[in-house]
DNA sequence: GTCGACTCGGGTAATTCGGGTC
DNA sequence: AATGTCCGAATTACCCGAGTCG
């Protein structure tokens, strides 16, 4: 794995280094393999001042390419075939819309796990490029500008994609990962905020279990009782039943508090007038948010459980 | 406490490429023959720069499953890490079920793709091992034996198996395959059936596009006209206004037979009495009806459409 | 400066290749 | 005609202490 390509500023990338392990994982053959080719000059490399190799992406897609390693496994490292533009979010989020308005699944899929090899992080790709092109789609269809069917599809088209990209997020080998659980309130059936947030946290290096849509509030206090959670997301998109979600909410929140659990709450449902109803941890506007509450929480002790002063133990 | 997860927690790269060996071994021949089969064009592999031949494992795949090879157990290809019991479809569920029960996504992984590419069918993994686990899942919640939030856990859990697994399918070359479109009827928000659904028809030569829960049949119709695909499938597992929805059904299936389409339906809201009044293709219990249905008609010329003699000049 | 994760070497064991033969 | 087996040579994979990266 890359050390770490921070992910405050996503929005410049050079020619794109690769370590011999990746190009290993890539080719499906075995760090030595690489290093010999590289020694033997089969395979072209810098080296860093410390001498370790560092291949450049076109060398390996050319060689890929003249071997006989077609179907290499190169989304991990060179996520476009053909040519799409990954310069900025905005570029990427204009051609999914358009990939997705036309049912191009090889095109959305290239996309989006493009997008995130290049280097932008995945709360960036959730917030720039997947969520503003799936409101569209759903403002193109409220208008009458696309059809019902178009939109579904199109949601189950960045889910397969979506399932893809989780099986290429970098899971740390570093295990007591704290754990997060979220869902979607009942009646708000939406799947595509949740499974974003549990990628989002998945990618934070977070243990994160997604309840999924529909989901009541009972649930989520269950959830929180059984798995012993750090963290607990809820991504609002519909909400039927306002007054009754914000009695439950607040039943719902004394428990967390009680367990110390966190709760970060999000989603386009919950509007102002809303949001200022439900006490939480942490509001966002995006998944952005979410990631930098993570992270932040990640490095923090647990939050101490009312009625009990932290105990010395503790840290 | 927490039920034992594995060792090391599965963070590596799945072997898209296996060796000759590796493929020798599961399909019970000796490596000179997977040599010469792959010399013979019979079966594509990639060769390194050393001449080391790495078969795709999709492709291994498709030819054990296209000609019908005695006892090849690709579940050996698999990485199958603990003891899991592959012997029939009755031991997978109840493994299943228990790994369901106690959140073991990586046991619920390897008894859905170890039980495909140990030779049971798709169709044969959703009718006998998916479908009645989570039927019991839904069951024991019913009657309070287990929580809300385990049931939608479970569901969340299956369908990331599910998608994994769809990303091994035959999905081979771009054949002429033949489009079907389904998806669940307005108000059925279960995900699960449909997708299953989907899988199938992919395992056997379809190009399937899931519309996903809550569709309404308007939207189906809408698809019907774009997509223009040879079969449609409705998967309904809960029906909230019977007669409204089998209304807008009739109004639907009369399009189809305008349009020449086969209208194959199923899933457990359809009871004796509503599929009684449901004009349709094919109806079916299960998924194995599905199949040998998709498998039938994939062999058939298009149905002749309504008014007017088939045409020489369709396709 | 500490630290965990990654990479480099190089040596050795294990696979795989190709061809020829049963 | 199709497989299975045996061989030396070439290729690849695994191992591990030391050094590098961020």
């Amino acid at each position: 794995m890359t050390p770490e390509p921070d992910a405050d500023t996503a929005a410049k990338i050079e020619p794109r280094y690769v370590s011999t392990v990746q190009v290993a994982k890539a080719m499906g053959v075995s760090v030595s393999t690489v290093k010999r080719w590289v020694d033997d000059g089969i395979l072209p490399a810098h080296r860093t001042i410390g001498g370790h190799r560092k291949l450049l992406m076109s060398d390996v897609i050319r060689l890929v390419r003249e071997g006989n390693l077609p179907q290499a496994d190169l989304s991990q490292l060179v996520p476009v075939p053909t040519q799409i533009d990954l310069s900025d979010p905005t570029a990427i989020r204009n051609q999914l819309f358009n990939a997705l308005q036309h049912a191009d699944a090889e095109l959305v899929r290239s996309l989006i796990q493009g997008g995130y090899h290049h280097g932008y992080p995945l709360e960036v790709m959730a917030d720039q490029v997947i969520g503003p092109a799936m409101h569209r789609i759903g403002h193109d269809w409220e208008t009458g500008k696309i059809q019902v069917f178009q939109e579904h599809r199109a949601t189950q088209t960045v889910l397969a994609a979506l399932y893809e990209l989780r099986l290429q997020l970098r899971t740390k080998v570093t295990e007591n990962r704290p754990v997060a659980i979220g869902g979607a309130p009942e009646h708000d059936h939406s799947i595509l905020p949740s499974l974003l947030a549990k990628l989002v946290l998945i990618d934070n290096g977070w243990d994160a279990i997604n309840l999924g849509p529909h989901t009541p509030m009972s649930a989520f206090e269950a959830a929180l009782r059984t798995c012993k959670p750090r963290l607990v997301w809820l991504s609002a998109s519909h909400l039927i039943d306002q007054e009754r979600f914000l009695k439950e909410y607040a039943d719902f929140y004394r428990v967390t508090v009680d367990l110390g659990v966190s709760v970060a709450i999000g989603g386009s449902a919950l509007t102002n007038e809303i949001r200022c109803r439900m006490p939480c941890t942490t509001f966002g506007d995006g998944l952005s948010h979410l990631a930098a509450f993570a992270r932040m929480l990640h490095r923090s002790p647990p939050l101490p459980r009312r009625g009990r002063p932290p105990d010395e133990s503790d840290q």
